[in-house]
DNA sequence: ATGAGTGGCCAC
DNA sequence: AAACGTGGCCACTCAT
C-alpha cells in the first residue's frame, strides 16, 4: 500500500472547511507542537512576488488556503501556533510569509532541505524527489498535469481551484512532514549530526541577511570601466575580421587561421579539438593570438562582473544569492554574480583590480576581511593525526619551511627554497587527491623522481598515507555492505558520498567539508558576538564585513577573538585580519590608524 | 528563440 | 593500481 493513500488533502473554501481545519489544528499541531508549512507564490522573486496559497499539514492531512481570501485566519493561526514549524527551503518561504505580515521566528523553523543534503549529498534534494525516495514513490507523479497547466497559463494564471494546483500544494507540507520523520529515524541518537543540523539550519538566516544587505558597489566607476571594455572589444572584433577574416570568439576559426600562418598546435581539448586556451595563446607570438586573448579576458570581466554591478543593483548595492550548501561538500556557493571568484589582484592582471575596486565601502564605513590561514592543511594534520604535521603547526615558523627542513634534513632551508615550494605543492596535491603522474607533471619531475620524493615525505609523515588508506577502505566496505561509498564528518555528522571508483576523493570531501562546517560555526559565533549586521559576504574561508569606521577597532577585536581558535582541533586555527575602503586595496590590519 | 553541450577561466 | 577537489558562468556552436 502506498504511504500517501491515507492522507487527506483539503482546499478550504467555506465555513465548514474552516471548522474542520480548526479541529485538525487542535488535534494535531497544537497538541504535538509540530506542523509543516509551505507556500505557492506568484513567482520566485522575493522582492516583487507574493504568497498566493499557504499550505499547512502533518502526517495525515494537508490544507491549502488562498491567502487573499483567508488572510485573517492565516495570520491568526500563524500567530497562535508557537510550536516547531517544518519547511523545505525555509529561506524562501519565511521571507515571503513575512512580507504578508507574519514574521515567523527563525528559531522555531526546522528546514528539511539541509537534512536531506547532509544525509544524501549525492542525490536530488528537491522535496518531491527526496519524498519519492523516503515517503512514497508516487510523491511527484502527477506533476506533469500541473506543469502543463503552468506552461499554458503561467504560475500566477493557474486558478487556485484547479485541482492539481491546490492538491499538490496541499501535499507539500505533508511530504515535508513525512520526509523529516523518515530521515530523523536515521539520526535521532546521533549527537554530532544533531549539532551539524543545528548549525546548517541556523546559519542560513545569517547568509540570507547577507543577501538582503548586499555588496556596496561604485556604480559610476563600474559603468565607466564597462564602457571602455565594450569599446575595446568592438574595435578588436572589427580588426580581427578585417585583417584576418576571423571572428575572435570562434576558437576553431582562429586556430585554422593561425595554422595557415604556420603555427603548430599540440594541446587538445577533451573532445579532441585543438585547444586555444590562455596557456596556448600566451605562447603564440602573433597579433591575432594576442588580440584574441586580451579581448577574451576583458569581455569576461565586463559581462561576468561589471554588468552585474551596473544592471542588477538597487541603491548602489548588488544582492548576490548565497546557497548555504551549494557544493556536495556543503561548502557555500554564491551567484549573480559569483563574488567568490573575482579575479585576484596581481601585477599582470590590471583588470582584476578594476573588478575588485568596484566594491567600495559606503560613506563613513570600511571593509574588513578576516580569513583563516592554511585551514585545509591544518585540517589534514588534525584528521590524519600525524604527529609530525601536528608538531609543525605548533612551531612559530613557516609550516612548509619546517616540513622541508625535516624532510631534507637541512636546517638552512628558507621560504624561497625550491624544496619548500615542492613540499607545499605536494601537500596540496594530497589534499586534492592528485596522483603521482599529475603531481610529477605539476612539479616538472619525472615519475621516478616523483616516486622518490613522495616516499621521502611519506616516511616523515606516515599519517597522511594511512589516513587516505583508512578512508578508502572504509568507503569501499560501506559500498559493499550498504550500497553507498560514504564517510561521516566527525564534527557535523554529515555524510560525504563518493562517486563509484573515486573513493580517493573522500579525503578531499572530508577536509573541504570540515573546513566549510567549521567556518559556518564561526559565522554563528560572530553573529552572536554582535557582528551579524555587518557581515556581507563569505568566501570559503574568509568573511567580509562592512563596518562604520568608529566601530572597526571593536569589530576587529571580535574577529580576532572568535576566528583564532586553539581548542577545537589538534592544531591551532589562525586567522588574519585586513581592511580597505575598496576590495582591491586590501591592507594588513597592523597598518590601520584612525 | 531556446536549450544542451563544449571550451574556457575565475576563485578557494 | 590509480584517481588533483569544490563551485559559477560566460561565449560559442549546433540542435530543435
Amino acid at each position: 500500500m502506498s504511504a500517501l493513500d491515507e492522507v487527506d488533502l483539503h482546499l478550504v473554501e467555506g465555513v465548514g472547511d474552516v471548522l474542520n481545519f480548526e479541529d485538525w489544528l487542535q488535534r494535531g499541531p497544537m497538541r504535538h507542537g509540530l506542523m509543516a508549512i509551505d507556500t505557492e507564490t506568484t513567482g520566485l522573486s522575493r522582492r516583487t512576488d507574493h504568497v498566493r496559497l499557504l499550505q499547512m499539514g502533518d502526517g495525515t492531512d494537508g490544507w491549502a488556503m488562498a491567502w487573499d481570501r483567508w488572510s485573517g485566519l492565516l495570520v491568526d493561526v500563524l500567530t497562535r501556533f508557537n510550536g516547531t514549524i517544518l519547511m523545505h527551503n525555509a529561506p524562501f518561504d519565511q521571507p515571503m510569509i513575512a512580507k504578508m505580515g507574519v514574521e515567523i521566528e527563525t528559531s522555531r523553523i526546522q528546514d528539511v532541505l539541509p537534512l536531506v543534503k547532509m544525509l544524501e549529498p549525492h542525490l536530488p534534494a528537491k522535496l518531491k524527489k527526496a519524498a519519492a525516495r523516503h515517503v512514497d514513490p508516487q510523491a511527484g507523479s502527477a506533476q506533469k498535469e500541473l506543469d502543463a497547466a503552468i506552461a499554458k497559463l503561467g504560475w500566477a494564471g493557474v486558478p487556485i481551484e484547479f485541482e492539481p494546483y491546490w492538491m499538490y500544494g496541499a501535499l507539500d507540507p505533508v511530504l515535508t512532514f513525512l520526509l523529516r520523520q523518515a530521515l530523523q529515524e536515521h539520526v535521532r541518537e546521533d549527537e554530532a549530526f544533531q549539532h551539524g543540523y543545528d548549525v546548517e539550519n541556523s546559519v542560513q538566516w545569517i547568509l540570507s541577511r547577507m543577501t538582503d544587505k548586499g555588496i556596496p558597489v561604485d556604480v559610476e566607476y563600474a559603468r565607466e570601466q564597462r564602457e571602455k571594455i565594450t569599446r575595446y572589444s568592438a574595435t578588436a572584433y572589427d580588426w580581427c575580421v578585417k585583417e584576418y577574416g576571423v571572428k575572435p570568439g570562434s576558437n576553431a576559426a582562429v586556430v585554422e587561421r593561425l595554422m595557415r600562418d604556420g603555427w603548430e598546435f599540440a594541446k587538445r581539448t577533451e573532445t579532441g579539438a585543438w585547444a586555444l586556451d590562455k596557456e596556448v595563446l600566451e605562447e603564440i607570438d602573433h597579433p591575432l593570438a594576442q588580440t584574441v586573448l586580451r579581448r577574451r579576458q576583458l569581455d569576461k570581466i565586463g559581462s561576468t562582473y561589471l554588468d552585474h554591478y551596473i544592471d542588477h543593483n538597487r541603491e548602489g548595492r548588488v544582492h548576490p544569492s548565497i546557497n548555504p550548501m551549494g557544493a556536495r561538500t556543503s561548502r557555500m556557493s554564491v551567484s549573480s554574480p559569483n563574488f567568490q571568484n573575482l579575479p585576484r589582484v596581481s601585477e599582470d592582471n590590471p583588470a582584476a583590480t578594476i573588478v575588485r575596486n568596484c566594491v567600495v565601502a559606503g560613506q563613513g564605513k570600511v571593509l574588513l576581511f578576516c580569513d583563516f590561514s592554511q585551514i585545509e592543511t591544518r585540517l589534514l594534520a588534525h584528521l590524519s593525526q600525524d604527529p609530525g604535521l601536528i608538531g609543525a603547526f605548533h612551531l612559530d615558523e613557516d609550516f612548509f619551511v619546517t616540513l622541508a627542513r625535516q624532510v631534507f634534513k637541512d636546517p638552512t632551508i628558507n621560504k624561497k627554497d625550491q624544496r619548500r615550494n615542492a613540499i607545499k605543492t605536494w601537500v596540496y596535491a594530497k589534499i586534492y587527491g592528485a596522483g603521482l603522474e599529475k603531481l610529477a607533471k605539476t612539479l616538472g619531475m619525472s615519475t621516478a623522481e616523483m616516486r622518490q620524493f613522495d616516499d621521502s615525505i611519506t616516511a616523515a609523515y606516515p599519517g597522511i598515507r594511512s589516513f587516505q588508506l583508512q578512508i578508502q577502505t572504509l568507503a569501499i566496505r560501506r559500498a559493499r555492505e550498504e550500497g553507498v561509498p560514504y564517510v561521516v564528518c566527525p564534527m557535523s555528522g554529515r555524510r560525504h558520498v563518493a562517486d563509484r571508483g573515486k573513493e580517493y576523493a573522500l579525503v578531499n570531501y572530508l577536509i573541504q567539508g570540515l573546513a566549510a562546517f567549521f567556518f559556518k560555526k564561526k559565522l554563528l559565533e560572530l553573529d552572536a558576538a554582535g557582528l551579524g549586521e555587518y557581515m556581507i559576504l563569505p568566501v570559503h574561508d574568509e568573511i567580509i564585513l562592512e563596518v562604520p569606521v568608529e566601530q572597526a577597532q571593536w569589530a576587529v577585536q571580535i574577529l580576532i577573538d572568535v576566528m583564532n581558535d586553539a581548542d577545537t582541533f589538534r592544531v591551532p586555527v589562525a586567522a588574519e585580519v585586513s581592511y580597505g575602503y575598496r576590495w582591491g586595496e586590501k591592507k594588513d590590519w597592523s597598518t590601520w590608524s584612525d
